[in-house]
DNA sequence: TTTTTATTTTGTCCTGGACAACGAAATCAC
DNA sequence: GTGATTTCGTTGTCCAGGACAAAATAAAAA
């Protein structure tokens, strides 16, 4: 059953593991053989991490998704650590995202939902998606990397954002019925809000889309692919799925999944598209969602 | 890194963590205690589950999470866990639910999507999270249990009533702004539903919400509250958590916050409210949140 | 009936060793 | 020089079986 008591004071392994999305194991592993996190030992022996500690780990979680290894972020000191983070420091962004920025705090909540909205509002949904949110939610990241924002700002702004895009995917039904698409993810991959912004990109531009969220085994997306009669099944892989991993299932579905239905596969995880096999499309930047649609209709001979 | 070769044959005990949410430890020692799940192993002695115990275990993990203890489902045979799957099969619903249900399959998505959006209309937001959401969320658990819908099938279903919630919520923003409300759930708590649910009716009543989403750690809430200027914080537990879990987190909650921010649970989690600190309102029924709403402004002199 | 106290049940944590999947560097072929 | 293959160090996951506390249940007392 869950520890939870002590809200501030240590934490126990497990909760360490929930809070970071470190596993139990790495972290035991990780004070063998590099002497960090070495937590402090309740009477019984059981391991107890300091705030600090979380935090740091914290951290070092999010840069081992950017792509560092291991061993440099674990052995790495304060100082190292913070030259790392100061090399994530963007490149200058479009400024009215800069603004965005800005009011990425809970306390600021209302003005950054009005900002969204009044955004979107001004670019439509498709250069609102590929210009203000893309680069927005990177930059989001950064900033919590550089302690710029806190945690539940992050939620929050995840919160604002699932909240635009769904009443938009709501907004646009009914405009049109083909492709007939079925989006969802590998069981592996959990980051849901690409998905969430190919489907309502998908969906303004007239494709007929059926979201399963996150996290769907393999053979159950084939088997609904094939009975729910699908023209198109789109895969997002966020950046910390190895390469192996996306090649391997997608040439896994593509192989079980009839020729007629067509294989999409985006984010941030389409790294080397060489190692596909024939018959998967690979949409390695979200702007070129619409065309993929557009250019399913030509092949397909529909009008919408 | 993550294992997930084989997509039908036999599963390793990390995918099988991932997929039924019993933790490793647990299987392991269940397996050492009474002899199941007793997988396979493979040229290095690792374990390997076949796909019948892995449907099995998701079984048990389900009805787990509905109260039953561990040790009658390990040790029942087929049958006997036929027969509290049958003690499963509900009162008689509403005969509307029962035809939507109908409706939960993939194959069936766009006629689910249409006939929940026309629900909506007919009942009027509130009427359909109270008459037609609750029930019908609940017998589409119950009918995962029996066999009777598949895993995508439930995953499709939350999908689209994320999609409705949130539109509903982006709908009726700005029709009043208070009270503020700040919304989450404690970090064992994963399933957020039922805070859209609240965040939707509370919107709609005309409280400003701020959601920020599920897992939010004590602390985080606590000073999120307080910076935010919020006059409610709003609580959600599902019926999976220890009575003890509730009943400690709000009473640590309700210490550190402010007096003057009232703070709010609600759930199937809220079971028993006698060991509630002062100062803690226990929402029991979902259909009470307006009124709660309304409550709060008669005591607070607020108009909207 | 309600409260207190024993007794199960049950999940989490421990150690330290082992091995394969991964990434990167080095080697070889063209 | 460019590209494919092999080598090697790095890294995460898995194993065993013992231990103990928190939760749930049964029993006893008020």
């Amino acid at each position: 059953m869950p520890k939870d008591k002590p809200t501030q004071p240590h934490l126990p392994i497990g909760a360490v593991e929930r809070d970071t999305g470190l596993p139990k194991d790495t972290l035991r592993v990780w004070e063998r053989r590099y002497g960090f996190p070495n937590p402090a030992r309740d009477a019984l022996g059981e391991r107890l991490y300091s705030p600090e500690d979380v935090e740091k780990l914290r951290l070092i979680k999010r840069l081992l998704d950017q792509g560092h290894r291991p061993s440099k972020l674990i052995t790495a000191d304060a100082s190292t650590l913070a030259a790392l983070i100061e090399a994530h420091r963007p490149s200058p962004e479009a400024p009215h995202c800069e603004a965005l920025l800005a009011l990425v705090r809970v306390t600021r909540a209302d003005e950054l939902r009005a900002a969204l909205g009044q955004t979107l509002l001004q670019q439509g949904l498709v250069r609102f998606i590929c210009d203000t949110l893309t680069p927005l939610t990177r930059m989001v990241g950064e900033a919590w990397v550089r302690g710029e924002v806190q945690v539940v700002d992050e939620h929050l702004y995840s919160e604002l954002v699932e909240n635009i895009l769904r009443a938009a995917i709501g907004a646009h039904l009914g405009r049109g019925n083909s492709p007939r698409i079925l989006l969802t993810t590998v069981p592996d991959e959990e980051h849901g809000l690409g998905l969430l912004m190919a489907e309502a990109m998908m969906t303004a531009e007239g494709a007929l889309c059926t979201s399963l969220g996150t996290r769907t085994p393999l053979n159950d997306i084939q088997r609904a692919a094939s009975e729910g009669r699908f023209d198109v099944v789109a895969l997002s892989y966020s950046a910390r799925c190895s390469v192996r991993t996306v090649t391997d299932s997608l040439n896994t579905l593509r192989q079980g999944l009839p020729q007629q239905i067509a294989l999409w596969a985006g984010g941030a995880g389409l790294r080397a598209t060489d190692k596909l096999a024939a018959g998967i499309l690979p949409i390695l930047q979200i702007a070129d969602v619409p065309q993929c649609v557009r250019d399913w209709r030509t092949q397909h001979g529909k009008r919408t």
